[in-house]
DNA sequence: AGACTAAACGGACCGCAGTCCGTTTAATAT
DNA sequence: ATATTAAACGGACTGCGGTCCGTTTAGTCT
């Protein structure tokens, strides 16, 4: 198994060539200053491409040069928030992080990003599909990994990759979103039943053989 | 539980208002004739609406007074195959149909919708959002019913609807085609691992209490 | 300081989905 | 036949994401 590098993502933040021009380096924070406020009084839906070069002070064809698409600003302003909530599953304390059974993190993983995307939901889902080029790393395939990982050291016999990527699914912002604002499903209840499907697949050995 | 009536989709088939206008007739199959005719030739995501109004000799505005929006067209397309779909598994033979027991009903049903999302794929993919209005009903609902049921019949102890809601978000037409596509994983092997996911969710009574 | 160059810039431009509204027309009533 | 009218029509229009390419400029080299 390859290394998992910390935090992949970052298409504009640092300075990419190691060397940033100054007015380049100007004008990046210029379009992250405009970018939150547009989604502070407007939302993220309410965020257009045109605006935002508008509300800058910027030709629009930067901001394109910048984020590389619409998905890969929402990336960009997701970064900071995707890093923490990254870094508290995989050097946090448990049971989220490292120290706690395998299922247990599982079950912690499953209520924490339920509550991540009732609360960053609208970037989440405007960040979904960011266009594969030199932009973006979505941060998608980490918490794959992770399942992955976590499933195998629960002696899961099967097919950890796609039950992993099955169990992604489950946790897809924009089935969570629907049910919540749509169907008026608690978090609670999610977590339960996130609870309960894991419970399931890892076929807990209290259950099976009691 | 409320009927649910077979088949409520048909944005565009049969004659609406029970008398249709002799020019609208017309229309109609002139769009869907020339519908067919560019995704035979330009696939699904090489249909564009002005396209299909020029190929169909008939303004834009018409294409979108009788199928609403893009996704309804591709609904509608998909109309017979996805009626055929559904007569299958809710009146066909076992185990897809009636007459097997639930966990193998599950089952197939899986494993026959991801070959349907193979064969219909992009249509599949084009007409996922229809616009909620007096168009559309997509076929999402009565899947999540069907699963419902049958873990009700398997006598799953725990939250049937939001399982169903689960195990649906699983056999997502993204999911499935970006594993087949994307990362080349065969259609037995998605099918074997929805096989092993239903029957761990459903507790198969066998392996329980061996 | 002046020349050079690669990078950054900006806005006209494109194709697209979807809307609006003035015009045409099929069916019906007289 | 003619008048009426509700429905269907069609294409100009909007707003969007994204691209292209000629122009400007920051940093460097002499």
């Amino acid at each position: 198994m390859t290394a998992v590098s910390f935090i992949p993502l970052r298409p504009g933040l640092g300075p990419e060539p190691l060397t940033e021009r100054s007015d380049a380096a100007r004008n990046r924070e210029r379009l992250l200053k405009a970018a939150r406020e547009l989604v502070e009084e407007c939302g993220a839906e309410g965020l257009t491409m045109d605006r935002l070069a508008e509300q800058a002070g910027v030709g629009k064809g930067t901001v394109f040069r910048r984020f590389g698409s619409r998905a890969g600003l929402m990336l960009t302003l997701l970064s900071e928030s995707e890093a923490a909530f990254q870094a508290r599953f995989m050097f946090g304390p448990p049971p989220l992080g490292p120290g706690a059974r395998g299922l247990d993190r599982l079950i912690a993983f499953g209520a924490e990003r339920i509550l991540y995307v009732m609360e960053y939901g609208e970037l989440v889902l405007a960040a979904e599909n960011a266009a594969r080029g030199r932009f973006e790393a979505p941060p998608a395939a980490l918490w794959h990994r992770h399942i992955e990982v976590l499933l195998r050291e629960e002696g899961f016999d099967g097919d950890p990759w796609l039950m992993a990527s099955a169990l992604s699914a489950t946790l897809d912002p924009e089935r969570l979103l629907t049910l919540v604002k749509g169907h008026h499903i608690t978090a609670d209840r999610l977590a339960a039943s996130w609870r309960d499907l894991v419970t399931r697949v890892v076929g807990d050995g209290r259950l099976r053989h009691p």
